[in-house]
DNA sequence: CTGTTAGCGCCTTCAA
DNA sequence: TTGAAGGCGCTAACAG
């Protein structure tokens, strides 16, 4: 079904056919009207494939994404929910599913549609690479730099200590941090904003209440352990994750403590299995609909030809739940 | 940066570079390793949009959605996961964000992207049609026959009849229920279900207590209250989704009842807002991560060659929450 | 108003 | 082993 039949079933030109799809001028009524005609009744529908390769815009926005994880799907669902209404239609690229070469896949999946296929991209990326492209992009949660293109990320700092100030409200005085990746930005910056809350409520650090999750939850497991085997344990973690935070409550419980009482976790992101544990977990939120809402906004103004390179940084706040309580006395 | 940009540079024609990204036999060491270095240095990427337009298969699955909601966004979770690991990438497209058109999305997309952009595609829809296409197609949830693609649903029957017996089983004897739209199958098949439980506890149906939702948010709304401001109300609602359910509790609310108290509310679905309202929905669970997964396994059978017509019909489960409670006493 | 022509970037025969 | 040529479906000049 290709626009060929189309020509050759109304008897015109391929031409006449595209001029009448695409609404240019230049057609006669009678005409317009019998292509019209032959083309609901083959159901004929332009290629994008075609039409893109030939024409620059497609009207199409993509959202690259290394895989359709909780994260990016709470994201897209507020990117979805802002283009509604616009002429815009949404492409969510996956492009890391194949197996073999995990790195690079923004470049490549930037390369790949961009330019043809897509008209602008958001791109979800928790690494640092952020390709330059000949379409506009927002990076989304790029734990990076602030070079690179317009990006938009929460407020990993103040998230942090936030949670951490929390704790301290609660009476705990020994608080341990099982610590994210520490090639992104994110986790250091976490780190930082856990450590200025101890410091700000003149709790000395110790660097034996800090070990290393990587932010996944086999790693977080063995963190928890380490920390909860010490010698003088914490009675509260901070995790950088939440899965972190979850792979610390099992810890707790598989070495016989009860969260809350006998010790507080609290994470950061509030995917939604955060609210669905038990107990729930108390955490950071990082604002998924609106970051995505917002990484619309500028990638449309982008768009429309204007020049946007601030990035723009999303309040986190404080969700707490039923993991986090009192520190035991004494 | 395309395929002509690296010929030129590696000073070979189009044809051999083409035969390197592809890996085809019949290149020099020497050619190859230089045009290989060519490629890593300009970040060279083949074009999706060409290379689908001039060969058939591209290892990508294509998922199309009207929009990006939550029931979509969880199949999506399940699809995603099944396929990591395999050759295949996931693309998503909405095609229906654009305002204007609403009937017809499912053959638009198909058309757009069949043939050449994917290799086989999972259609979610809620509504009848389901064109046949050029490549393989599953359609999940189509509120429809057997006619057509191969298909995924829920056990639509079954469940609203466990939702029912639930109700009865907590000594409800008035049960009303809000229906969805009457042109879908699972709609008529979710009031058979409550009608079967009925006739099975020697219950007699009464026509005043169903009242039309259309699975929309503000109708249920006007059902739910035409329903509570009954001579005789119903002591328990079976809504027959989820949205419903949850626009029923608000109106049971505004006209001052206690729900579960004075009313007990159950839905369809499990959306995730189910688990997080106040108080927390009890629901009939549609295996989401499931159906996914499933049409995956189905989809790639298909594209390894072999038939699949059969339709599937997954379980459904009962979620008993906050919202429904032992019958009030007379 | 209509049709012919020339590519968009790529892959695939087919000659050289 | 290499390159030239044709064409995938479509759009955009340009002639007629």
């Amino acid at each position: 079904m290709t626009i060929n039949d189309v020509a050759q079933a109304a008897g015109v030109s391929v031409s006449t056919v595209s001029k009448v799809v695409n609404a240019r001028y230049g057609v006669a009524p009678s005409t317009m009207e019998r292509v019209l005609q032959v083309i609901s009744e083959l159901g004929y529908e332009t290629s994008l494939v075609a039409s893109s390769l030939r024409s620059s815009r497609t009207n199409i926005i993509g959202i690259l994404v290394a895989e359709f994880e909780p994260f990016a799907l709470e994201l897209l669902n507020g990117i979805s929910a802002t283009l509604r209404g616009t002429q815009y239609d949404l492409m969510a690229y996956a492009g890391n599913l194949a197996p073999g070469g995990r790195a690079g896949w923004e470049h490549r999946s930037l390369s790949r549609l961009g330019g043809t296929l897509i008209d602008g991209a958001i791109i979800v990326t928790p690494t640092v690479e952020i390709p330059h492209s000949s379409v506009p992009v927002i990076a989304i949660d790029p734990h990076a730099g602030t070079s690179g293109p317009a990006a938009i990320d929460v407020d990993n700092f103040g998230g942090a200590k936030t949670a951490t100030e929390h704790l301290i409200s609660l009476g705990h005085r020994r608080i341990g941090h099982i610590k994210g990746r520490s090639d992104l930005k994110s986790a250091h910056l976490r780190e930082s904003g856990y450590r200025q809350a101890l410091q700000d409520a003149g709790i000395s650090y110790d660097p034996q209440l800090v070990h290393d999750g990587d932010y996944q939850r086999d790693l977080a497991a063995i963190a928890a352990t380490d920390l909860l085997t010490l010698p003088q344990p914490p009675t509260a973690i901070f995790a950088a994750n939440d899965l972190s935070a979850l792979s610390a409550i099992e810890t707790a419980k598989s070495l016989g403590l009860n969260v809350p009482n006998d010790l507080s976790v609290i994470g950061f992101d509030d995917i939604p299995e955060a609210a669905q544990s038990k107990p729930t977990l108390s955490t950071v939120r990082q604002p998924m609909h609106e970051m995505g809402a917002t990484a619309v906004t500028l990638l449309l103004s982008m768009l429309a030809g204007e020049e946007v390179t601030q990035p723009a940084q999303m309040p986190a706040s404080l969700i707490p739940r039923e993991s986090t309580a009192t520190a035991p006395q004494p």
